[in-house]
Formats: structure tokens, sequence, C-alpha cells
DNA sequence: TTATAATCGAGACGGTACGTCACGTCTTAGT
DNA sequence: ACTAAGACGTGACGTACCGTCTCGATTATAA
């Protein structure tokens, strides 16, 4: 039963396999830098990776593990809640990370992505976008304990900032910059804010 | 020369054009709510509108031109600016449209297309993002002149509020309700929300 | 009944009916020499033309009639049949007409055609070909009284005379010469041949 | 690089892949003998042989390819040359073997598609054709050297003689018997035919 | 050290959708 | 009264990937 698909289950301590991996991952991001998850075929993946089609659907069964693998280091970025002092400094540091993240090709097919319609993403993305916002949850709740905020707004802020970060490049051209990440939080945490300046 | 390409250009006076106009297009709606723009087939478009595959193709060339008219409606909606007096209550007016749309398919397809790289969707996607986003920057532009907030905030705002109400049904279950518009729009501009209140 | 075709009969009068037929023809001898019948589509005849496909359609109804309206004046040239008085001469010349034929794009669609298996071109090709043959038996009829040949022998030198020039191409990278015509004339009729030159 | 067009190169070892080999080589021929070559398409012939279209295409990328795959056999016949001791004979041979092939529906494409203009089957047919007639000149080399002909009437007589038969059918219900074979062999070399007879 | 199991490459297949071309028919105008 | 122009259904094209399967051929891990 397990046989018959005669499927890849776990990394093989040999370079070989080790390589194998690492090749279709960076011929993912290279594969996604260019037309987007939309156009991201496992053909030109394993084409790009030097491997054979069969090798890569063993191993990553769909287009989403594909994604989902390359994804993670990015989503491992948003375990970590920073706590500088300041929920508005705090908050900052957030959105740079998402901006960080935002200007990577895989981070650009996360964005794409989760607004798909199809099963297998559904699932995966929206446990993606519930790791991303974690930390803002985290950073606002402290907010809230600081009687900075209401506690009713701390989602509607976590909302506003995530996404008005997230979705930056598509009205601008450049990035965001370090002080528009500090503008943004100071615009949703007038309180805080105002407590780290004076 | 028009010959030469045998494409459809306008609708004709008969019925039976206009007949297959509607067909297609509300038929590439209901294909949009079960698959997304990703999903999207010509094929199935045409199977839907019990229409020839190459009848939707002569009339739509591409698969964008297909979203593109199906989006139209939706896009109108943004070419009115609301003016109620306050720029508070005009914003919660502008979300809730934005809102609205985001219920429908064609709105769900038109968040999850403007992230493609696909070259043909990018020039009619910005085009439609600025159209949506013209009404934010007028009435923004209005809360300026009211002094309710900074020259340099406006485009912030706008973005926030825009993305905010667009992205929400990717943290939620349920749609805005009128009186999150409303908490929004006021979390955004604070001071107009004190003028509409006093 | 007959309305509900809208289909063109005659030539009228005008200058205007005339140059069309006259452009749709030579629009398909000029599209014959470039892809033969299996090449030849209404579509191009129609643009070589200048004209609306639609207007091919009403005059010559299939691609068949085309080819028949476009091979008239070379099968006209079968209707006389040569009499110098020598059998071997009459027959190369009738071998010079065949290669003149031959030649033309027109020529060259008909041997293509005559090998189809289409019903609407099996009629008009074999009709052709009788037309074509009729001189070859009137000669060699005479070629019999003259006791050149013997009676059952007319049929097959028929044959081979005219397939022999008409398939000349096929082999041979020039066309037939006159030198040619009369050694094959010669080499099929070696009595008449001994009559013309002692 | 042999992997960028996915093309099916060999037969594999397997009886999946030889049984698919002659599923649609017959269907092939089952589809020339209606509608000949003009009206064979490789939807048909997949259809006809029980296997995908896109299979079809893997191993016969075009239309020509499977005609020359089915001719094969026909065109096999030709590499033997008949060696009986009288150049009369061999002819005749040579002229039921001909006949033999342009009863098949393969054979009947052959001279169909050899009045193509297509370029890819210029080719291939040409090829054909000099496959055809090699042993035709072969055999007549032999009559020269016997004096039974002259020497630049050999290719004369290899002329008429192959399209003789070949075209047979054109003008005759039946065909070729092999008295008529015989016939056309001693029309072609009358000294041979002496030789024969003594 | 040699089995044995895991992994890979290669070839092939059925299948879906693509976007295009030409077909032949029909309707609706425009002279 | 003809022709033009527009539109449509239809069939076939050749291509691109999909996901699956079956073979060997390698390569590691364990008896």
């Amino acid at each position: 039963m397990a046989d018959s698909m005669r499927r890849t289950l776990g990394v093989q301590k040999g370079a070989r396999s080790s390589q194998v991996v690492k090749a279709v991952l960076s011929a993912t991001t290279a594969e996604l830098s260019r037309g987007g998850y939309a156009g991201l075929t496992i053909e030109a993946v394993a084409k790009a990776a030097g491997v054979n089609r069969t090798t890569v659907y063993r191993r990553w069964p769909t287009r989403a593990a594909l994604l989902a693998a390359v994804l993670e280091p990015l989503l491992a970025r948003y375990d970590v809640v920073p706590d500088t002092g300041s929920s508005c400094h705090d908050l900052s540091v957030l959105l740079q990370t998402v901006r960080d993240n935002a200007e990577l090709p895989e981070g650009q097919a996360f964005t794409e992505a989760s607004r798909s319609t199809s099963a297998e993403l559904q699932d995966l993305m929206s446990a993606a976008l519930h790791r991303a916002l974690a930390p803002f949850h985290a950073v606002l709740t402290r907010a809230v304990e600081r009687a900075e905020i209401e506690p009713e707004q701390r989602d509607l802020i976590a909302q506003l900032a995530f996404f008005g970060a997230v979705m930056w490049t598509q009205t601008h051209p450049k990035p965001l910059t370090d002080a528009e990440c500090d503008d943004m939080a100071q615009l949703l945490l007038p309180a805080a804010a105002d407590a780290g300046t004076r």
C-alpha cells in the first residue's frame, strides 16, 4: 500500500538526497521570482534543478507542498516576538520583518497564493497567515496591557498593520523604508508613540 | 486588416450577440466563485455559458480580458466619491463599498489576480488598483484641507484603510460590518471622528 | 427555399461581378502555386482577392468548384485533336500539351487532387481525366487504323504516354523537352516512328 | 536535452509500448483507406487506435511521419531486385509489386502524397520515390548490358513503366492483372520480349 | 560485506487545457 | 439585388504540463 506510490518520506543522511532537496528548493524560489506561484510548474523546477520530474513529485506531491517547503524559513521569522519595551517600536520591527519577507520571491508567492481558492492551498495558507499574525497579536496584547489601546481595537490594528505592509508594493514602486514603518506604527498606536517620544 | 484576425470587435445590435455576452460574463463570475482566477479556464466558462470556446476567444482574447470585463461594474462603483460632510463617514462609506465588492467572486478574483506577475494582468490590475484608490485619495485630500490629518499621512492612511478592508476576509470568517467600517475609519481619522461626535 | 441559401447563380452583367470572378480565380491559381490543392484555403483566396470570404462561398460552394473553375482553360486544350499526318508526331504534340499544363500551378493541383478520395473531387477529377485522355485515344485509334499498333495495345499506350508525361516532374528537375516528347512517342509507337523517319 | 522535448524516441521493451505502436499504425492504414492522406487526421487515428492523441504526437510528430512509418513495409519490397534471367520478366515482376502496393491504402496515400507541395512531405516522398525506382533502374541497366535497349532509353522506360503501373487505377476500375504486366513489359522491352519468346 | 531498502533517472502514457486556424452557415446591414 | 461585414458553432491542430506508472540503476544503512 505504501509501496504502490514509492514516495520519498524522509531526507536521507547521504549527501545525494540533501543535495537534491537543496537544488529543488532553490530552483523553486528562482522559478517563483519569474512567474510567481501561478506560473510555477513542476516541469520548470525539475529542469532548473537538474533533476528528474518524478523525483520532485516523490518528495513534494503538489505545488503547494513545494511552496510550503520554500516558505518555511520566512515564517520562522515570525516565531520570535520583538520586545523592545516600546509597543510602537515592536510593531515597527514586525513591519520591517514583513517588508523583508515581502521582497523575496517566496514572500510574493505567499501573498499571491493566499488568495487562492484551491483546497490544498487554503489550509496551508491560513495556517501560515495565523503564524504571521501571531506576533502582531502578541505585541498588541502588551499594548492593551499598557493601556495604550482599547482591547477591542487590537485585532483591527493588527489587520491594518499587517496587510498595510504586505500590500505595500502593490501601490508603491519602492519597498517600505524603516522610517515609514515607524510612521505606520505611530499612526496606529498614537498613545504608545507619545510614550516613546516624551 | 480587421478581417485578418477575425476577431469580434463590438457588440452587435442583434439579440444573439448580446445574449452571448451576457451568458459568458455571468458564467465567468460563476466560474470565478469556484476556483478563483487561478482556476478559471476558458473551456469551463464556455461550457457553462453554453457557448463555443472559440466564441469566447474571439471577444475576450485572454483570461485577463474576461476578468476585466466582469470587473468593470465593480470598479465603476469607485468612480463616485462620497461626500457626506464628514471625512470619517466618507471613509466608512468607501470601506463599505470595498467590502461589498470583496464579497463578490469578481472582487475576490481581483485581489487574487492583483498579485500575479503575469504581464497581461499587471497593466490591467495596476490600472484597476489606481481606480479603486482614487476615491480614497479624494476623501483624504478633503480631510487634509480640513486639517484633520497631516498631508504626509494621506497616502499611508489610504493604504491602510483600503487593504485592511480588502483583505478582511483573509482573517475573518464573516465580512466587515458597517460598524466595523466606522471603527476602522475612526481609528485612522481620530480628529475627524471627534468632529463628527461632538 | 432557394432564398435560404442566397447563392449567386450567374455572372452579372456589371463590371463589378466579373471583376470579382477574375480576382478570385487568379488568386486561386496564386494560392495553388504555393501549397498546392492541399494547402488551398478559401480564407487565403478571399484575402488575396481582396474579397470577403462569404462572397467566394456564394459563387464557388466548395474548394473543388474553385479548382474546377481554374482548371477549365487547361482542359480546353485537350478538346482539339492534333492531326499532322504522323501518329508519332501527333502523340508528341499531345505530350507537349500535357507538359505545358503540368507546369502551371493549376495543372500540378490537378494531378495532386486526382488522387484524392474526396467524393466531391472524385467526380470532377475522373471527368477531367477522361477529357484529357480523349485526344490520346483519338490519335491512337488512328494509329490502329494505320496498322501501326495492335488494337489491344491502344489503351495501354495511352496510359503510359499520358502518365509518363504528367508525372515527369516527379522524377526530373526540369520539364520535358520537345525532343524528349519525340523520344517518348517513338518508344511507344516504333512502327509509326519508322514511317515518319524514312 | 532529450528531456526538454519529452518525445518518445524508441520502442520500449515493454509489451505496452509495442502494442501502442501496432494499434496506431494499423489505425493509420484504416484511416488512410477512407479519406486518403488528405483526410488523415491525428485525432481520428488516435481514436481508432484507442490511444490518446498526445501519445500519437509523441512518437510521430507529424502526419508525414505517420505516413512514413506505415509506408516502410511497402518500400521494403523494392529493396530486392528481381533477377529471373529475362529482363522482360524482371520488369513484369516489378510492375506486379507496384500493383500490389498500389492496391493497399498506404500505397494509394503514397501516390497521393507524392504530389503534395508540403515541405515535410517533399523530402520523405522524393526519398521514397527514388527507393521505388531503384530496382527499375537496376533491371533496365541489366537490359542495357544485354543490348536489349539503348542506354539513353533506360530512364525513359523506367519512368513509363513505373508511373503507368502506379496510376493504373486512375483509369481502370480493376487492378492490373499479371498478364497486363507482361504486356506492358513487352511493349517497353520488345527486344527482351523476343529473347524470352524464342 | 553483502543484503536490503531507499532513492533516483528514464521512458511512457492518459488526460486537460491551451490558443489558433479554417471551415461552412447564418444574420444583419449597406449600398 | 448583390455584396459586405459580423458572428457563430464546429473540428482539428500542435503544444505544454499534469499526475501516474513501470522499469532498471544507484546509493546508503544494517545484518
